[in-house]
DNA sequence: TGGACATCTCAGTCCTTGCTGACACATTCG
DNA sequence: CGAATGTGTCAGCAAGGACTGAGATGTCCA
């Protein structure tokens, strides 16, 4: 199901540029594997550091460095274990998540 | 609205590791402006190379390479305008546009 | 309080990747 | 055919980003 190719034989050169800031943006935090691994396995709950490094392979200073990147963005947010505080445990943004992902669907849908 | 924190002290250590190839790869496409703004266009309908590269204000060889990376990746295909073949025109993959963004929705979703 | 543990920060290094420039190739038109 | 135009390829360069190592901070427990 191919759509008709136009007509003209001279390009059209008034296409303009679409905004797709937000979307690259979104996607550019994605495109890493940690980073992608890290919201997949936040969107059943909260985890720790040490746990998604464990899971992941990664040392725990890495792992922190890309959290920070994703805190940055509001994607995830640091919350305290009220039982332990020495664990740190991360949660997602969900409606920050749903607007990357609208993003996203911008372009792709 | 928060999900409740594990009431466990120790971390769980069994948590695995999630595949999240598929989407990071596709991410890691839609991660450049150039590649987003290219599949942004292309979801009204095929164009050429020289359209897009005006409208994105890229010189036509690096909207080439851009095209070559999505070609590879079986986003988009090559087809041959039938009245001016001068002209290379570009459409989705639609299957394949639908995979990589189902690949991040489970990300994200 | 001191030691162990979990995390954060940051500078340095290395690798990846986007852009450019030059050239090759194909197609159209005079 | 030869010139002009549109696109593809590729090496080289430069900027960006991921990983590491060392040190600092904060929390729990003996």
């Amino acid at each position: 199901m191919r759509a008709d190719l136009p007509v003209v034989v001279q390009p059209r050169l008034n296409l303009e540029a679409p905004d797709v800031a937000e979307a690259a943006a979104a996607a550019s935090l994605l495109g890493d594997r940690v980073r992608a691994s890290i919201l997949r396995m936040l969107r059943d709950g909260p985890h720790c550091v040490c746990e998604m490094a464990a899971a992941l392979g990664e040392r725990e200073n890495n792992l922190s460095n890309h959290l920070a990147k994703l805190r940055e963005t509001g994607l995830v947010r640091a919350i305290r274990h009220e039982s332990n505080g020495r664990f740190q445990y991360y949660e997602r943004d969900e409606t920050a998540v749903a607007r990357a992902l609208a993003a996203i669907q911008d372009v792709l849908g």
